[in-house]
DNA sequence: CATGAATGAGACTTCATTCAT
DNA sequence: TATGAATGAAGTCTCATTCAT
């Protein structure tokens, strides 16, 4: 009766979605739960209902959005594509992501990616994996010989991912709005990949 | 009088060198001031003899240490040097600095710089005149014809710096000990030397 | 229609028992209503649709144990039996009562008889109830001449009943289980009786 | 200059003694930690700064107090009295304490001694102390011939101590106000000898 | 300069109870 | 009857900051 017609309102959605406008917007810190649930219309108890604590939200923000994005790496590996053009999936993935929300990007990578004393510690194992996987297309392109085998894998995978994230950094910064224009977001993944490519290629 | 016989002790020296300490370890958030002031050896209350608030503590430690930075930046500027030569100054310089206090960077680092919701809004001008005179050796640079135009100084500098603090970042994020091997830090700086200006470079 | 073939389960009999063991070991104070349920296996809910209060279900369990041991009271004092006798009637069904449920006993003596700023308060005149019954039966065996004049029926009810509930908190006390073997059920009955006896009796 | 004349409040006593009027009006569950504060005309977070908890307060009332009774005991077993005495004198120093100060008697036995599922536990090794030496006099006595061998030493000083705990109990119940008649606490240590000692002696 | 007791606002979390289905 | 989502008041504890000495 409750799926008739108008979809049942996902409670627990709901709240995840307005806390990352609430920590896009104040911080992880700084806000307090009862912002989550007034963003959200919600009671301040039911938070608690779907959530055991506010560590446990951003905890469930960034895990669900990370994964997508061990599959886009994975994917974009599995593909039959010339290295830069895996990097070059890679990197469109990440800044569409942003694209798409730029608010959950801000929170995942202010209070979780480089967050070294709280979360990004906790989900420390978690972010190296996509280290990793970028470092393996790095290290078989090394292999086949398109690119250059001075550069440790780890350290270009380091570089590769540092630097989009760098570039989003500074838009997340810039103003009190997290929107990008178009066009920008487009030359930044060209930019990104150039940049990273010309310095690991032969 | 201070000075007569004994070294005189500049306790306020004393608390923010115990600051650096405290907070590279427990984060800005999670200690206490009172952890400062133990850590210090000093009364509680003497911190706030020195200092006005817990944050002034940080922001002083920032600025000591960004002002230094600007001034090796200008330094390496003004240098006769190519521009491959002026970046490979200003890594060694930040690479060095970790390798001098490496809890202080890590403060620095983790605290201010990509603290994008609390210490880096403030700090946010101050961090950006680094980017800015990085940015203006690109463009120079570009202007002599020893770099390609096609990329945009600001994002050569975004890129640079950038890189430079995700290499920082990874050992920071390593372990409990923030040390780094000798041998692991001059290979860092040659390595994101040689990556960014392969990019770079005509 | 429920008591068609199967056995129909009184769900509120359920909630009750497992209201007993939850009380018994985590306490009424510690316990959650959600533990009730859970432990009776019923929704949430129809605790609330049963009991007005996570309160009412403490005084139903002891409301419905309480009469039981008025009545035996009543009617160890109604029988021909000699006052020793009547107390050690008394004192059996107490035993007893712990012996067949020692969870139920617990919950009762704990959280109700012992609990001077809760439930004690609530029940006191339904508790005194009992003491008065005693002190009825020591009364009129001063006044037939068996026991010693000296002490106040009330002070010889109050020692003979908290004797008991002495005893068994101690086994309450014990241990995580409350069970206690059975020799030492009818030993302590024995002891009860003689020492205060031999207290009261010329 | 603190010292000079006028005594210097000690603020932790001042809590302490705040605590015990709180706790045995409204019962350690049902107060609230503002309570203690305010009765004791202290700023909340003081209270934290002398105890880390709630709890801590309780139990630090309880172990001064016990140990007084302990220390008690052991004077009265370790003086040349007959048994009897012995056991008088403990009573006696118990309800004198009570006498003394009802409130804190009423929150020890009331909160602590009583209290299986709480501090009853926690504190259950050091009340069982007491027992133990109580029953040590009564053992003594059985050996040296002047107590009867057939009641266990520990059942009688479980017995002992029980009724006088019983005893204060009931006047603890008895109403708003914890004060009772001087006459009344008198002829209770009498018959509290009397009756246990009746039942112990040859 | 130096001490550390004192202050009190604020945040998280719990959980009894209600209610729509 | 039965379910469990939804509500929101209440309480503990933390900790930056102030202040009297």
């Amino acid at each position: 009766m409750a799926a008739s017609g108008a979809a049942a309102v996902d409670k627990r959605r709901v709240i995840l979605d307005a806390a990352v406008r609430v920590f896009a917007r104040q911080g992880f810190h700084t806000c307090r739960v009862a912002d989550i649930a007034d963003a959200a219309g919600v009671a301040y108890g039911l938070v608690y209902h779907y959530f055991s604590s506010k560590d446990e939200i951003l905890d469930t923000l960034f895990l669900e959005r990370w994964d997508l994005m061990l599959a886009a790496i994975a994917e974009a590996d599995a593909s039959q594509r010339v290295p830069r053009e895996k990097l070059r999936a890679i990197a469109a993935f990440i800044i569409d992501s942003y694209r798409h929300d730029p608010e959950l990007m801000k929170v995942i990578i202010v209070e979780v990616t480089r967050a070294a004393n709280t979360f990004g510690r906790t989900h420390l194992a978690r972010i190296r994996e996509a280290y990793a996987q970028i470092a393996g297309i790095v290290e078989r392109a090394q292999r086949e010989g398109s690119f250059r085998p001075e550069i440790a894998p780890e350290f270009a995978a380091l570089a590769f991912y540092g630097l989009i994230e760098q570039v989003l950094t500074g838009w997340i910064f810039d103003s009190e709005s997290v929107a990008v224009p178009e066009g920008e977001l487009d030359r930044a993944k060209a930019l990104v990949v150039e940049t990273i490519c010309r310095g690991l290629e032969r």
